[in-house]
DNA sequence: CTAGTTGCAAATGCTTTGCACAGGA
DNA sequence: TCCTGTGCAAAGCATTTGCAACTAG
């Protein structure tokens, strides 16, 4: 079973490429499978994963370099965002539940995904008592999952 | 102005070379001038920056493979800790500090440290809930400073 | 039609490694 | 002395870029 999300793909494409055109920018079938690749992906994924799995899964030719200017596309519309993993690795996944945090197991790799409420408010209090606008933020536990203990 | 530790420079060297050689590692000159660097540094640095440093500050030779042998020697031992900057950069800092996080600000890059109990409760709770072993934890919030707005 | 996108291969930039030599313990 | 650390240069690896051909709007 992948994740489930509030919207079914069909609907999220369409949204997607409503989005774009009102935007006057450009979609391509790439992006359109990486967006698959994504949406039915269980983990975050590397570049070089994600195309690996669009070339096994649709049996379709894409160049990495692809990959990397859709993420960069993808992360600028919102629409993708982008993790730290384990040993330089940058994973993405796509951005369409709600905010949220990342518990990593430095053993496995496994990634468990957690929202806590007074960590985003005291986020924002930080922020505002060093009088910074607020973007974004990261917040990351290491650690070692009951699995591999 | 440098930061201020607890602990004056000479102390924090002597100590560490004691702890170096109870562990039967070894230390050298090049070391020393690495964690000088990092205690007088007011800011967070690149391997680049501290390469560059002892260069100017002490006019001694030093390879960048050195201060980066160095810079797992030390992480290992935990005596400098590694931040995820903005645009992929890796910034080392001495830890003789209690344990904090970073404020970002995407303009300029300044780094500004802070420390939050709750936060620090919550991800010992979050952890907990999730039967993790908590090894480690990185916050970073990205904003824009008050100079930069 | 035409600007933006693709795939390829080459370039980049940061980090690591092999090796001969030097220097701590 | 002996073993590890050092500096250099080369290798490695993920990501980016230049370019000619292609394609979405």
């Amino acid at each position: 079973m992948h994740k489930k999300y509030e919207m079914n793909f069909d609907t999220f494409l369409k949204n997607f490429k409503k989005h774009v055109s009102k935007l006057k920018l450009k979609n391509s079938i790439q992006k359109d499978y990486i967006l698959k690749i994504l949406y039915f992906s269980q983990q975050h994924l590397t570049a070089e994963e994600i195309t690996y799995k669009i070339r096994e899964t649709y049996n379709v030719d894409i160049g990495i370099a692809t990959v990397y200017r859709a993420m960069k596309f993808f992360e600028e519309l919102k629409i993708v965002s982008c993790l730290d993993g384990l040993e330089n690795s940058k994973l993405y996944e796509l951005n369409l539940s709600l905010h949220h945090d990342h518990l990593i197991c430095t053993s496995c790799h496994k990634i468990i995904e957690f929202t806590d409420n007074v960590i985003e408010e005291k986020q924002i209090n930080i922020a505002k008592n060093n009088n910074f606008i607020l973007k974004d933020h990261v917040m990351t536990i290491y650690g070692i999952c009951e699995d591999c203990q």
